[in-house]
DNA sequence: GATTTTACCGAAAACGTTTTCGATTTTGTA
DNA sequence: TACAAAATCGAAAACGTTTTCGGTAAAATC
């Protein structure tokens, strides 16, 4: 019944702890015949080493903490899946927390993992989450930390990301280039950095290619549904007849407008252009297509953690990291929603 | 720089490790002054339990594994919300891993899972798991294991479900009752429960109307795409063109279909009438929106995680349990691809 | 004032591992 | 044979906590 120790191991073959444990880990000062007696009892047996001491003696649990807005979203379940086949390649493994885009949940888990003594964290940050003193704490602690996607600037630690701004400035040149004369913007929450970039992209774009910026055709969302896109189209056709191209902040919202355009008879691209943001795969299954910008999740999730394993290692080794800004190349998917 | 320790805390205090934790614990046993020393010191040190030297001694983590077929899929990522919801409630912690279907996988990851020595553990069998001796052998070794949706009905645990037969019993006899006369199924892989059950329901309904069965109207797909849901559509209107009914094992499929289908001008419902499965949110954004079956996750991954943490418990407490099925209301969910 | 009760405290063992360092045995060399 | 070198082993400490059990001091009882 209760799981087999490397004392009962000792004591069924007559040597000590000590030398069962070098014989399990390979060291050189343990003979080869004891090696191989030991080596088979344990398997025999079906030994395996309690984690929680070996935790204990070695101040490392080989568990990593994985801080992340929401887990139900395409985007976000690509990183985690990216994060978790790497991890698991270095033999680490991931806890999973869900802030829910709240700022006093993000805090409290950070808390929670620190005391849990996880290895090191990767975090998302939530919409709502506007002071970093708790990401600073981790820092300072010597955690090592880096962060993706939806980052703080200021925050001096490593950041894996896309370059929001100039993806959105991309996006927004394209439909400047496919002749588009008034472009709308359907933006993502106030304080979420990717929202600011993605807006600022759009503006530049505007303003670079001496058109006006106007902010009343800025929209701006909080919760990124279908139903929103639906509903920003609606208003578009009341208040601005004369927009013929949206950048929106994120796919599912602009399928949301294509849908509400189809069934009102806008002809897109003919009357409106769309452009989306992360090419989430119905993108491509949609009528029209959706043009978008490729936002590779999964890739990030995996450089993500490379780039903790490597502070991990540097850690344990007593040696100094310098942070590094990790960024990911976005490129323009062209389909059937512009011209 | 190094972590506080009861250690501390006792030396600075002039008192013994012992007291400092059966004061942080609030045991009675320790006058109240010293006890609120303690705790104010505490605090103002930012003293948090070393979570290994408490996991040795308490011989428990307070963490759960959880293997998934794959975290990318909406209802698999709702589950995972569910489960991680309710765990931190009780003040678990969950490890995912993703078997990618993959038999060889989930059984390496169980095996990850053990020696780590989590408390419990929460699995969705892989699509290519037909041996279940993995799983016996982590009941017999006393682990709390729970199943959930793809499970094996042999091995003897609790298990949280619906009835896919029932459901799709259900969803078939809807397309019989609204006229079809000629019903077709996309079916899922070969050897998951849920599929087979599935499939099932679908004969039984055709059965007990009266209707004939026809294996040449099954059309099964080893993995669930949008492309397969288009691939599919054009068989059946090359193959069948008197097909008037689908009932499709999954919702991203029927999507497909009813893509295709608009593509080719072939009207839904009128020309043929479509039910889903698992009601994932885009099948009422879809034109026409989807008649499905609604399969609650976030529901099943709260439940799941609760029977878990009754068996943790109950074997905490050295009592036995005996093992519950715990099967998931659906219901129909009427739209618009049904007469 | 003597005795019992209660309140409070601490020593020590235990959880299972890793690793250092010294001890012993074996082998090699002269 | 004597000695040095190499090979092999084990005792013991340490990681930080929890908990049992015994002990002392204070309070209560007579």
């Amino acid at each position: 019944m209760k799981p087999v120790t490397l004392k009962d191991i000792a004591e069924t073959l007559g040597i000590s702890i000590t030398t069962v444990s070098k014989a399990l880990k390979g060291y050189p000062d343990v003979s080869k015949k004891t090696r191989a007696l030991v080596k088979e009892l344990a398997k025999t047996l079906n030994y395996k080493p309690n984690a929680f001491a070996v935790n204990l003696r070695t101040e490392e649990s080989k568990t990593i903490g994985l801080i992340i807005p929401e887990i139900v979203h395409h985007f976000f379940s690509s990183v985690i899946k990216g994060i978790i086949s790497q991890a698991e390649k270095k033999g680490y493994l991931v806890i999973i927390l869900q802030s829910n885009e709240s700022y006093e949940l993000e805090k409290k888990q950070l808390d929670l993992l620190l005391s849990k003594r996880v290895d090191g964290i990767l975090i998302s940050l939530a919409n709502g989450t506007a002071d970093f003193k708790h990401l600073v704490e981790v820092i300072e602690q010597g955690k090592p930390l880096v962060m993706f996607d939806k980052i703080a600037k200021i925050v001096k630690c490593s950041k894996v990301i896309i370059d929001d701004r100039k993806a959105a400035y991309t996006a927004t040149q394209h439909l400047i280039d496919t002749g588009c004369k008034r472009i709308a913007h359907f933006r993502g929450p106030l304080l979420p950095q990717n929202a600011i970039d993605r807006f600022l992209g759009y503006k530049k774009a505007l303003l670079d290619n001496n058109m006006v910026y106007d902010p009343s055709l800025v929209y701006l969302f909080e919760d990124m549904t279908f139903e929103v896109g639906e509903m920003f189209a609606k208003k578009i056709m009341d208040e601005h007849t004369d927009v013929d191209g949206i950048f929106v902040n994120t796919d599912l919202v602009a399928i949301g407008a294509i849908t509400e355009f189809n069934r009102q008879g806008v002809k897109i691209p003919e009357d409106i252009s769309i452009v989306g943001f992360s090419n989430w795969f119905m993108s491509s299954a949609i009528t029209p297509s959706l043009t978008t910008i490729n936002q590779p999740g999964f890739e990030m999730g995996k450089k993500a953690f490379k780039q903790l394993y490597k502070e991990m290692k540097a850690k344990k080794n007593k040696k100094e990291v310098i942070p590094k800004i990790i960024e990911l190349e976005t490129v323009l998917v062209k389909r059937n929603s512009t011209k």
